[in-house]
DNA sequence: TCTTATACTTAGTATCGGATCA
DNA sequence: TGATCCGATACTAAGTATAAGA
């Protein structure tokens, strides 16, 4: 035991990549003699981790003897292996993904890989196989989850438990929560847009594909019974806890720390930082790229083109990708000539940029601009000649677009552009959309709330309800922040499938204003009367009078709201607000604008938000500027 | 200089679960 | 009280960036 572990302990401290344990360690090697010690002081991201390893689902339980399996019209009872793979089709039938030709063939012929060789004998075509069974055996077990208490507080309880002794870490000193604290289940790849893996089989993961990180001097976690991890190292340089390879595209998994963490939050924090040094020297970037459209260097123009696109388009930089391997998707370097356009004159503007591309996770980018004579001019110079399958900029590429970028600002790359910009215009949107919004102070909007601010230690308050006039405002300057959010999602791109739930609750809520209309209609007709009255009586407003004037005024307020929601949910229903949210927007711009107009944090940031942007809350008092 | 490996961020969707409604 | 709705969360795919090797 103790020659073993001499074993692993003088490999984990070269520094080996997963990949190739025996090549990358003379590579270790060779890094440490040109001052690797160095390097590793300069980027430690920890000085103590101990944890439990990553949980393991455990293994396949086969199927009750009511179901089964059809082949033909008949019950054919198939091997452990073999009924494995189906049941995860047969989990999979109500998805669209499972319906498209690409995945059942992917899913057929990796699903007879673990057939036995009389069951590849007999299960030849997959049309003729029926999983209808086993689908409605997993939908029924998920409704039960769902519904029956008993199983659901069960269910709860083992979550919970599994959260406590897995999802936990101690990272110097600190107990944090872990990610994603659960090895990958085996399933089937689910591969976005096009993608020619779909269906493919996405094997178990076994201890001894893990690779564990952790303190030299910690309880090193105990693989399951009877198993091995495949190494255990202790690399204080990354932040993963643990890492495997997955089968699909031979890419590596990693079990890493909650966004919570004091760690992500320092880099989440950094990240912000680099953005905002953006803002002292954008202005000279923008004239240099502008000055670099005329260089008689074809490198240079077609840098500075990418540049403006990256900066004025929020596009993503554009790696290049392997063919084959994945969906065909592209951002800027990677843009063809297929996704451009030029049109000399269009909508009444001129030089205008037609851009047409699937872009990360097979969105579509589509979008028309106006641009300067220069960026159209140098535009069709690139695509001249050229097929619509050629590389638009193809004196370019990432790596090169990164270095210059450098050379202008130390921790300058192309996605900072993005942060950047995001941030900006979510600053410049609050100022914009919250101008002229009646403003009242912190304190007061915290009592009327009930709700403290749970990051300032203060006492308790008196629970009073809010005024109407207050929930009216706050109402207005939440959908002012949510329409900022939304011009940088709009921005960034970010987008969603309509939920399928839309129409009909449209319909149900434009129900509900055509009802509190005709309610207006009836108390302002009822009102009117009660004047009338009063004009030919003379005297004082009456008791009755006065309560019908009031709930007039509220029945107009509630209608207000209603529109107000209307638009709101018309204006978000095919844009996701939460990535520009979680990824792009300095959380102090939303926490200053929170302070400045009284309104409760919890308005905006949830309660994992707020977790997560924890680190930003004592850096950003109300005047805070990006 | 190009390619590959690695590790991290960014992303959309299915499902969960609490709030609201009938 | 059960059904429905919708936001929150879990999950994991798909990007970016860069160090190091060929």
């Amino acid at each position: 035991m103790r020659l073993l572990w001499l074993g692993v302990l003088s490999r984990r401290f070269q520094h080996v990549p997963l990949r190739d344990t025996c090549r990358q360690a003379s590579r270790g090697a060779k890094a440490n003699k040109a001052g690797w010690e160095e390097k590793v002081e300069n980027s430690v991201k920890w000085r103590q981790l101990e944890h439990k390893g990553p949980y393991f689902t455990p293994a396949y339980e086969p199927l009750p003897d009511g179901v089964h399996f059809f082949y033909d019209g008949k019950p054919v009872k198939l091997s452990v292996a073999a009924e494995e793979v189906a049941t995860l089709y047969g989990k999979m039938l109500h998805l669209e993904c499972a319906t498209k030709e690409v995945f059942q063939r992917n899913f057929f012929r990796d699903w007879r890989k673990e057939m036995t060789a009389e069951e590849r004998k007999l299960i030849t075509h997959l049309d003729k196989c029926d999983f209808v069974e086993i689908h409605k055996h997993f939908m029924e077990k998920t409704e039960a989850r769902r519904t029956l208490p008993r199983e659901k507080k069960q269910l709860k309880e083992e979550a919970e438990k599994l959260q406590q002794e897995f999802g936990y870490c101690i990272l110097d000193g600190h107990r944090e929560k872990i990610g994603n604290f659960k090895t990958e289940p085996p399933g089937l790849f689910r591969g976005r847009g096009d993608h020619p893996k779909m269906g493919m089989l996405k094997r178990r993961v076994m201890p001894e594909d893990v690779v564990i990180n952790c303190s030299r001097d910690s309880k090193i976690p105990k693989p399951p019974a009877g198993h091995q991890w495949k190494e255990v190292r202790s690399d204080n340089t990354v932040m993963w806890l643990a890492a495997w390879m997955e089968n699909i595209q031979n890419t590596f998994k990693y079990i890493i720390l909650n966004p919570s963490s004091k760690l992500k939050g320092e880099m989440d924090w950094h990240k912000y930082e680099v953005a905002r040094r953006l803002r002292g020297v954008v202005n000279k970037i923008r004239a240099q790229y502008q000055a670099d459209w005329k260089s008689p260097e074809m490198k240079k123009r077609q840098l500075a083109v990418a540049l403006y696109f990256i900066d004025k388009l929020a596009l993503r930089t554009g790696n290049e990708k392997e063919e084959g391997e994945t969906a065909d998707t592209v951002g800027c370097c990677s843009l063809r000539v297929e996704h451009v356009r030029l049109h000399g004159k269009a909508d009444g503007q001129e030089h205008v940029v037609e851009l047409d591309f699937l872009g990360k996770d097979s969105i579509r980018y589509n979008n028309r601009v106006t641009v300067e004579k220069l960026v159209f001019q140098n535009l069709q110079h690139f695509m001249e000649d050229k097929d619509p399958g050629d590389n638009l900029f193809d004196a370019l590429t990432t790596a090169s677009l990164n270095k210059h970028l450098q050379s202008l600002m130390e921790g300058l790359t192309a996605r900072v552009f993005r942060t950047y910009n995001a941030s900006v215009t979510l600053q410049e949107q609050l100022r914009v959309l919250t101008r002229g919004l009646p403003d009242y102070p912190v304190q007061k909007e915290m009592v009327e709330s009930g709700i403290a601010l749970w990051f300032l230690p203060l006492p308790q308050w008196d629970i009073v309800q809010p005024t109407q006039e207050a929930e009216d405002s706050l109402t207005s300057k939440v959908l002012a922040y949510n329409r900022a959010n939304r011009a940088v999602a709009i921005l960034c791109n970010h987008q969603r499938a309509i939920p399928k739930t839309f129409e009909k609750s449209m319909q149900k809520l434009q129900q509900k204003i055509e009802t509190k209309k005709a309610q207006v209609t009836e108390a302002q007709v009822e009102l009117e009367k009660l004047k009338a009255d009063l004009r030919t009586r003379g005297g004082s407003k009456s008791k009755s009078f006065l309560r019908k004037q009031q709930r007039l005024l509220k029945l107009e307020e509630q209608l207000a709201r209603l529109h107000k929601k209307a638009t709101d949910k018309e204006e978000n229903k095919q844009v996701a607000l939460g990535t520009a949210k979680l990824n792009y927007l300095d959380p102090r711009i939303s926490i200053a604008w929170c302070k400045r107009f009284g309104v409760p944090i919890e308005k905006i940031y949830h309660k994992t938000q707020r977790e997560r942007f924890a680190w930003a809350f004592n850096r950003a008092d109300k005047d805070f500027e990006f």
